[in-house]
DNA sequence: CGCATGGTGTTTACAGTGTAAACACTATTT
DNA sequence: AAATAGTGTTTACACTGTAAACACCATGCG
């Protein structure tokens, strides 16, 4: 049984999340594995391939943030938010990461069904934290789509923002976590909004 | 005068619109723009900085379009959607480009002055589409700014999953287009709810 | 047992990349 | 007329991703 395809992909996290994006060249990954810069072919198609395992332990280990940080809330407000604010955290503690994960090079989702499986699973993280914040109407299935879109372009497009540096935030960062509260709590103001109405569509 | 530097910056947008990411090396525009591989070297300090340049001009494209996009409009109302309609049109239009602008390759603003202008002017057009959906009250700008950034987040989040092809659309290209005005108008419902309770802070 | 087979790793090779260094030419300034 | 600054070129180097051929080792079956 080869370990050596989990020791690479984890070896290339290393890397990734020490030297950066632009230091993770296959042949380093190798070195730093102890093999010889042709062995990862055994396992990987190519350097792409690698690239994908390690965006997929990237969405699990998303998921397993946000589900820790929900299980200890005590409602179901605060567990809507904690998923937001489990997100926003993970993407700042791991921008490599995090950028990895949401690059342009898996275009094709057909050729990484696993990376595909767990990204689908953060979306439907972001689903349940507005279905947290629905008003007891469990059905209208349908018009929780805008909305559970809106809820992962919201805190995918925070989490960029922030990695990138784009926004000029606060110093202290106490002020920076009430900011970034606030901005998903527009979110939570939209849901009641929109659950009004149902269907007064424009 | 040297036209070289702009020739270059238009042949690298050529390729990367032509033949994507990629495909985009310091080697290969020099060939497609005439000059030797060394030659852009004496108009960019490196690779970078010419991508630094490309995503400027793709965010000045970005800006124009939204502002073509808004003066035609009749009312408030619609202007504001216009806004975050053109953001996505240009960023389905233009993927690798708009991709690139977002690159984390540009992480010290300090060192690319120009790019760094030119993305706060979009980051504005996005903050006037919420200042377009409030209230008469021109006044309080300090609680817009939570609301702006979430218009950004929102709309810059959008724009990658849908280039990314992370959320599974309908096929008919009208259908994905009333779903993508439902996602952004998740954002127009929650600026009145904002507005309301103005300091009723939680 | 003996031998084929498939999985895993290695060495060697090649075209392509970003960039440093030295050089050539041309226009401007003094 | 001579120095200088700007712009381009050639050559060189270390590094990258990947193809090809080879070596080893465990397992299967005759």
């Amino acid at each position: 049984m080869s370990n050596l395809k989990s020791e690479l992909t984890e070896t290339a996290i290393g890397i990734l999340e020490s030297r950066g994006t632009d230091a993770l060249s296959l042949r380093l990954v190798a070195r730093a594995a102890g093999v010889s810069h042709m062995a990862p072919y055994r396992h990987f198609d190519n350097k792409t391939a690698l690239l994908a395992a390690v965006a997929e332990t990237g969405f699990r280990d998303l998921v397993s943030a946000i589900d820790e940080a929900v299980v200890v809330q005590a409602d179901d407000a605060l567990r809507s938010r904690a998923i937001g604010m489990a997100y926003i955290s993970f993407a700042r503690r791991r921008p490599a990461l995090y950028q990895l994960m949401f690059g342009p090079q898996f275009a094709d989702h057909e050729q990484y069904p696993g990376l595909d499986e767990a990204a689908q699973m953060a979306q439907a993280r972001c689903v349940e934290a507005v279905r947290l914040l629905k008003p007891g109407t469990g059905g209208s299935a349908a018009d929780i789509r805008p909305l559970g879109i809106a809820a992962w372009s919201l805190v995918h497009g925070l989490a960029q923002l922030l990695i990138d540096d784009w926004l000029d935030l606060p110093e202290k960062q106490t002020e920076q976590e009430r900011l970034i509260e606030r901005v998903l709590d527009v979110l939570g103001r939209a849901v009641p909004a929109a659950a009004a109405d149902s269907n007064t569509g424009d």
